[in-house]
RNA sequence: GGACAGGUGGCUGAGCGGUUGAAAGCACCGGUCUCGAAAACCGGCGUACCCGCAAGGGUAUCGUGAGUUCGAAUCUCACCCUGUCCGCCA
């Protein structure tokens, strides 16, 4: 969410920013509307306040005269028809406020200045790895799978519906065999706090994060409850500090967590679904950072480098796209994807999207730091990335290292989780 | 799920419906003292928003939301959360 403050003191910049993000057309009314909502909040907000300081120096009076043992019934009548009025004005605020707020809610973040204005055609790759296997003769991950018994995808549909997987066998062995290896390497390397939390969050946690109120029909809802299945486990861990202010000398922070993944998918049937490449229920190794306002940039690097590490010790190759504007999240100001090559779909896929959410989340959450002791409290900077998502990892693996005899090498970090050097 | 108890400022903890933004203590900040520190003493010390160039002024805030009242931390209702006990259970 945006200072409320932007609207009225720099909204030719906010305008700019959604033009950047190709999205100023759709939003330019509520723009406009917005202006003139914090117009009227202000004055509403005045009127309002003016007569409650009345209200408030004529019952302190009636104290005063009652104590006295005087009379104060005409006292009494100014301040009822001053609380009628209050009632009213109050009520009209409300009305602007929420509808402000609404609006305010669904203005996406500015993105930094380094990042390309227009839509994904203006991504730039910034760097790669490794050198991309031949497509010929590599057969895709779902065939090796099935050769294998490595997922039951007809079961998962009937336990639950389409775009939910079984992992049988070594399958199931590598799913463990990911979490353990990447949660070790960012815990005992990295430097990263280990969390484990909830998979069901409740509304407020969603709204900390930007998933709601706008994209609610993405998230799956246990209506019963109001509560939500975690789409990343991003929301729990960065809403760990939610209300809350922390010491500016323990930031940066910097927490590790496993978590299933839950996403409705509503609209996207038919778009890389096959396989493994989109499904409502994955596996998934997050890293949240926690950063003082002027460091964010420099904790965002970090964080991608620690994603990128776990490609390169999978030794697949990938390579790292700077997201234009208009495929920049809606929450985040700086968005770096990191794309796997598989060679047996011929595409690349992407396993982690890095990015930094300036103040946008912070402000939502109310995630606040106090530089020092004598300073007042700022909005912290989150950061947020993948390390890595599961699936189309795993998929990635599979077609990387598959053999001519149908059997796929285990990438020598999993060994010793996987307890094979082959899957076959 | 049931029965009690409780939610007040960074912490502990007072608070007859009327100068209570809220006692007191601790913590913290500034100062005096000291070679320095501690102790002692003096002063300060929440947050958000609005008006104002500023000085300053105003409003709100005692779990959340409604309500009663001229006036609510104090009364009513609903909800949320915490603790304890019972039930159920991996």
């Amino acid at each position: 969410m945006h200072d409320a403050r932007l609207i009225r003191e720099r909204l030719d910049e906010l305008r700019e920013a959604m033009r950047r993000r190709g999205a100023l057309e759709a939003l330019d009314p509520q723009l406009d509307r917005c202006e003139l909502l914090e117009r009227q909040r202000r004055s509403l907000l005045q009127a309002v306040e003016e007569r409650k300081a009345a209200r408030n120096a004529t019952s302190q009076e009636v104290a005063r005269q009652k104590r006295a043992g005087g009379d104060a019934a005409d006292l009494v009548a100014t301040a009822r028809a001053l609380g009628e009025e209050i009632g009213q004005l109050d009520a009209e605020l409300a009305t602007v406020e929420r509808e402000f707020d609404g609006i305010l809610l669904e203005i996406p973040n500015m993105t930094l200045a380094d990042v390309p204005a227009g839509d994904e055609s203006n991504n730039i790759i910034v760097r790669e790895w490794g050198t991309p296997r031949s497509s010929d003769g590599v057969r895709p991950h779902w065939e090796i799978a099935a050769a294998q018994g490595l997922f039951d995808l007809e079961r998962g549909a009937k336990l639950s519906g389409s775009g939910f997987i079984v992992y049988r066998k070594k399958g199931a062995r590598l799913v463990r065999a990911l979490m353990n290896y990447f949660v070790d390497s960012h815990v005992d390397r990295h430097g990263y706090e280990e969390v484990w939390a909830p998979s069901i969050v409740n509304r407020s946690s969603m709204i900390g994060t930007g998933q709601l109120p706008k994209f609610e029909n993405d998230a799956y809802r246990i209506a019963e409850d109001d509560l939500f299945l975690i789409p990343t486990a991003e929301v729990p861990v960065t809403n760990l500090y939610r209300d809350e202010t922390v010491d500016g000398q323990l930031l940066p922070m910097a927490f590790c967590a496993y978590s299933p993944c839950f996403r409705r998918e509503a609209g996207s049937a038919g778009k890389d679904t096959r396989g493994i490449l989109r499904v409502h229920q994955f596996d998934k190794v997050e890293l949240v950072r926690y950063a003082v306002p002027e460091d964010s940039e420099a904790q965002l690097a970090a964080l991608l480098g620690h994603a990128e590490a776990m490609l390169r010790g999978l030794g697949l190759p990938y390579r790292v796209k700077l997201l234009a504007a208009g495929d920049t999240g809606f929450s985040s100001a700086k968005t770096y994807d990191l794309e796997v090559w598989a060679s047996g779909v011929g595409a690349w896929l992407e396993v982690s999207s890095c990015s930094n959410f300036t103040d946008f989340q912070a402000r939502r959450a109310n995630i606040r730091f106090k530089p020092s002791k004598t300073e007042k409290p700022r909005f912290v900077h989150t950061v947020n990335g993948s390390g890595l998502a599961f699936p189309r990892t795993i998929a990635a693996i599979l077609e990387h290292y598959q053999r001519p005899d149908g059997s796929v090498e285990v990438p020598e970090v999993l060994r010793p989780y996987v307890g094979t050097d082959r899957l076959v």
